[in-house]
DNA sequence: GACGAGCTACGACGGATGTAGTAGGTTGTC
DNA sequence: GACAACCTACTACATCCGTCGTAGCTCGTC
């Protein structure tokens, strides 16, 4: 079978993030937005990338005055979602577990990070009143 | 700049997921290891990627009677850790505990993961003797 | 109503990727 | 010593990706 094509690669997702953070605007807004942030894409590039995502159901267009006004139609949470499920997939075969360990264990997370993920399971176990009695 | 070119594919990945998993070995070992898995890919094409993963340096190869064995020459754990980094860059501007709050919060640890998070982070308190008392 | 500033559409181009075929060398076997 | 089996090297090729350039339309301004 043929590779994917609806997938977004990576630059179509920095388009898409300056989407995601500025809310619907043009392209000449979302290119001085990827500026701002020291990416320098041509006028025109940044407008590819906004075709193709918009050829790949990641966004909306609709014509206002002389220019098109972008929106994003996907959700940050639901594409960062996608992402991570298919590097879980991909590094880890499905379980996220081992991508927790791997953090954890890796000291990327800093004291607060840790205390926070403490409280977080504290209430989700609080939540689902789950007992674990394998000790 | 021109788009990085050591960075490994996604089928490169699974070539070398394939030799992490058998250990040095040769080109059809690595073929049957990856039908297998249902994935049917012709020999000569595991040759190129192998070939590839070669020119990238992640691999080694010496020649062995007739046919080369391969051989990952980095870990697992490397080019986990390094993905990881990638989409932790990308998608939360590399601060990890986001991804981990996603992960919690999007239900994709099972309890039993959660039970062994727990126990894992309880360790690491234990470890440091941190004390928290910001409540 | 001609000019310039913008904007979009479309084509382009080199490199990466996924996938494989073919040519040609090595070698065990009859 | 010819043949089949197997191996590698090289080439190929369509598509994707990152990046733009150019052409042509539109609209405000003098």
């Amino acid at each position: 079978m043929p590779p994917r094509q609806t997938d977004l690669s990576d630059a179509e997702l920095e388009v898409l993030k300056a989407l995601w953070d500025l809310g619907p605007t043009s392209v000449r807004d979302v290119m001085n937005h990827l500026h701002a942030q020291g990416r320098e894409l041509a006028y025109t590039t940044v407008l590819t990338f906004l075709t193709r995502l918009k050829a790949k159901k990641y966004v909306t267009s609709k014509k206002s005055g002389q220019a098109y006004i972008y929106k994003a139609r996907v959700s940050r949470e639901k594409v960062t979602g996608t992402r991570l499920s298919s590097l879980i997939e991909q590094l880890f075969d499905g379980a996220s577990a081992p991508l927790v360990l791997h953090l954890v264990q890796s000291n990327k997370l800093s004291p607060d990070e840790i205390g926070e993920l403490r409280r977080m399971l504290e209430d989700l176990d609080a939540a689902s009143s789950d007992v674990e009695g394998d000790d």
